[in-house]
DNA sequence: ATAATTAATCAACTTTTTTTGATGAATTAA
DNA sequence: TTAATTCATCAAAAAAAGTTGATTAATTAT
């Protein structure tokens, strides 16, 4: 049984580099919660400002873990004016996550 | 759209708590070898000093990555005389990942 | 019984990740 | 133009994760 395939034409060591780099991105809490909240949002995206306000967190704490899940391509960055607003890149998620998972924790 | 739903009757704080875990155990590039390794073996299972040997690490290195994904659930240790084997907890695997990103990583 | 093998655990150390508060750039409002 | 808002980035500090070599316990072989 041979478990790690190629991702998109990579090789096996370019592919445990995306894997881990994906884990990771998911494995923290907050950033667990950022994702959450912008699932529920009504436009499936938000602002660092609303973030902000609904996770009771410092600016500059929530822009460090919004780089880490850009960085893995699980968000979308967009910029309206002064506004920074994220959303979720589910092609991404769903090449690691299942649809039953993905509903679960997003 | 709610996104973080229980896990096992948890709450949403615990289920939080849950994906951290399982996220950031398989978030290494050690770990996922080792689970690799595992998947491909004739018997899906492995003792440490084979995995000493297939994946030139030190034994207390992979002791270590090994606890890991042990406290994670995700691999299960079997004692054999002086063997300590290790076997995948696909039950467990499943509930974070799809069957398709199952094949493709472990 | 003695020696060798297997593997967990420990403490010290190194490396990486995360947090914090400050600064500055860009945009909007007055 | 001036003041206020939004947010990325930076450096320093704190916290967490991973590595290393040594010790120890248990089992197996001689």
């Amino acid at each position: 049984m041979e478990l790690i395939k190629n991702v998109n034409g990579l090789n096996e060591d370019a592919a445990l580099d995306f894997y881990e780099k994906m884990f990771n991105a998911l494995a923290d809490k907050i950033r667990l919660k950022i994702m959450n909240e912008i699932g529920k949002s009504p436009n499936m995206n938000l602002c660092v400002c609303d973030l902000e306000e609904k996770l009771e967190l410092q600016q500059s704490k929530l822009s460090y873990h919004l780089k880490k899940l850009v960085d893995a391509n699980i968000l979308i960055p967009e910029k309206h004016g002064t506004w920074n607003y994220y959303r979720i890149n589910e092609e991404q998620i769903q090449v690691v996550l299942s649809e039953d998972t993905c509903c679960k924790i997003f």
